[in-house]
RNA sequence: GGUCCUGUGGUCUAGUCUGGAUAUGAUACUAGCCUUCUAAGCUGGGGAUCAAGGGUUCGAAUCCCUUCAGGAUCGCCA
């Protein structure tokens, strides 16, 4: 449509040949100055005239010879708006979703996309920063997936080090003869209990953190007594890491790393580099720690072994990265990590570079920022704690059964019904309130505003799911002829809703390309707008009754878009709520 | 101190990459709309010096410079 204008233009415009019609040539933000428009400016110079004059004479000339895809064309100040003939494009739109091909979305770039998240610490259950992290990684595959990417998923989990020795201190010390079980706790909260617990008794005994210190060198020398408390710690945190995820809907991963079979890994490439005179690598002549010289302010110096030989938390990476570059040779890999590691990664892309592994053309660090409390302070729980992934998920779906048990259409719906529609929208609640801001952003979590569900939330998108449904249940139409229907019958509020359908494929390919999910949920909202305000002021069932097929159709593919949409977010749509 | 990120109505947020018309919505507040397809909805109202200043441009929330505020990071921790 917008390669048909642009043609027009050139032809009809007189010395247009310096002139980027493609750049130029915007969709207006208001839907009351057309479809397209034109800036008169840049003609200004070579006409020797103002702009608005321009327009007004250019709109005298063209509204006689404009092509057919197009009503009208409108001269508003400086500006050219086009209006495409309505007809035609409700047309065109209407039958991509009809025909299930607008789910047919390939990327302008496919490639094999590795992915890896959550990749958390086992010495604690999961956490609300988590829950951002997990949201933002199963969308993006989704989206990645969906704009057929071939995307390879992975997660590493960082079982050993302090953390988790601390974690099995605690353990010995105060809970050795206690279980989940008995305390009432899920097992990797349980071992969360244990880290915690034995924080507070460190900071009020500093030879603790020793002691932790030294389990450490007795668990990398394979002591057996230190390796079987550690299994079974771990057993702990994975079986309660299996219900959360479930919970979360994360899907199995392609491939598993674990920290503590590749920590020590890694010195090979490290040491080859420095034989092989690779820029900037080196041992420290005084300490004999081996290093990166980056030479300039920014990233300084980079230690990769220690002068006793261990390794670091980049040796490690590095050694991840030449590992997965082996065995998939992808053409990107996504680290889904906090925005607070940007450094690190920078670094890290830097360094791979220089081993010719590939740096920032192949490597993205999607970064993202912290979940605080509606205060801005962090997450906390009622226990002072930050709030816990499971906990934030429970009290979601508490409060949507309340809400349901406070409708009278729901109120007396059977205990199975209530919470199978409980989980789905407390679930989309917390997951649209996450991924409707842009990932970089911090976010203030307001509790009580994500549970009114109310304006721009998942629920919100949900309910208007569902009202389409509960229509078409009441139509009760098997099929809709789109053979019989007269494209050239909507109304304006139609007509704006059914533009708004066909923004779906930009959308979600912007969202692919930018690697950014809230494109999609913004999206949403609007759509779902679009539809309340027609619906509000359009009465389908027993309205004008030459409009009823063609407003089932175009309601039936709103329901199309929605569930869409929402699948690549991870929501689940309702029949009825 | 260096580097990076963020700053948009009381609160939250879109738009910033790729400059364009009256700055997107939400929430809260306020006035209305259910004997009519689900009111978790819709319509109206008030509410913004787009952190501040300068520059570039016909045109700046958007690009450049300076400043301010908040945050992160700069380890032989992970």
């Amino acid at each position: 449509m917008k390669q048909v204008l642009i043609q027009f233009l050139k032809e009809n415009i007189s010395n247009s040949d310096n002139i980027d019609f493609e750049k130029l040539i915007e969709k207006p933000k208001s839907a009351a100055h057309g479809d397209f428009s034109f800036p008169c400016f840049l003609l200004a110079k070579e006409l020797k005239s103002a702009p608005p004059q321009i327009a007004t004479q250019l709109q005298e000339k063209f509204s006689k010879i404009l092509p057919n895809e197009f009503s009208k064309v409108v001269a508003m100040g400086p500006f050219l708006n086009f209006t495409v003939n309505a007809g035609q494009i409700t047309k065109s739109i209407l039958q991509i979703i009809e025909s299930n091909e607008f789910k047919n979305i390939k990327s302008e770039n496919p490639q094999k996309v590795l992915i890896e998240y959550p990749s958390p610490n086992t010495n604690k259950n999961l956490h609300i920063g988590h829950v951002r992290n997990i949201f933002l990684g199963n969308t993006l595959i989704n989206i990645l997936k969906f704009t057929k990417n071939e995307v390879i998923t992975t997660n590493i989990y960082n079982d050993r080090g302090i953390a988790i020795c601390k974690a099995m201190m605690g353990y010995q010390m105060l809970h050795s003869k206690e279980s989940p079980e008995s305390l009432n706790l899920k097992p990797d909260e349980f071992v969360a209990k244990c880290y915690v617990d034995f924080e507070s008794l460190s900071k009020e005994d500093e030879s603790l953190i020793e002691k932790a210190q030294e389990m450490l060198i007795k668990w990398e020398a394979n002591d057996k007594e230190t390796r079987d408390l550690w299994t079974k710690l771990l057993d702990f945190v994975y079986l309660g890491y299996k219900e959360t995820m479930q919970n979360y809907k994360v899907k199995k991963f392609d491939e598993n790393y674990y920290e503590s079979a590749i920590y020590d890994k890694g010195k090979e490439i490290v040491e080859n580099a420095i034989k092989d005179k690779v820029k900037g690598f080196k041992y420290d002549e005084e300490t004999g720690a081996a290093l990166v010289d980056f030479e300039n302010e920014i990233f300084g110096k980079k230690y990769l072994m220690r002068a006793n030989g261990t390794t670091l938390y980049m040796t490690q990476d590095l050694y991840l990265a030449k590992l997965k570059e082996e065995k998939y040779k992808a053409d990107k890999y996504v680290f889904i990590v906090g925005k607070e590691q940007k450094y690190h990664f920078d670094v890290l892309f830097e360094i791979l570079t220089r081993l010719g592994l590939g740096g920032a053309d192949k490597n993205y660090h999607f970064a993202y920022g912290y979940v605080y409390d509606k205060d801005g302070n962090k997450f906390s729980s009622r226990g002072g704690n930050i709030i816990s992934a499971d906990e934030i998920l429970d009290e979601m779906v508490e409060n949507s059964k309340k809400n349901l048990l406070s409708k009278d259409l729901t109120k007396d719906l059977p205990t199975e019904e209530l919470i199978k529609r409980a989980k789905i929208i407390g679930y989309g609640a917390l997951a649209f309130s996450i991924l409707n801001v842009n990932a970089i952003s911090d976010i203030k979590f307001d509790v009580q505003r994500a549970l009114s569900f109310e304006g721009e939330t998942g629920p919100y998108v949900q309910y208007t799911y569902a009202r389409i449904k509960s229509i078409l249940r009441k139509a009760n139409r098997e099929n809709i002829e789109t053979k019989d229907i007269n494209f050239e019958n909507y109304n304006e509020t139609e007509v704006n809703l059914i533009k708004q359908l066909g923004e779906f494929k930009s959308k979600v390919l912007e969202a692919e390309q930018k690697y950014k999910p809230s494109a999609i949920s913004n999206y949403l909202i609007r759509v779902c707008q679009s539809f309340n305000e027609f619906y509000q002021n359009n009465k389908i069932i027993g309205g004008d009754e030459d409009k009823l097929e063609s407003r089932l159709l175009l309601i039936e593919s709103t329901s199309k878009i929605i569930s869409e949409g929402l699948n690549l977010l991870g929501i689940e749509t309702l029949e009825e709520m």
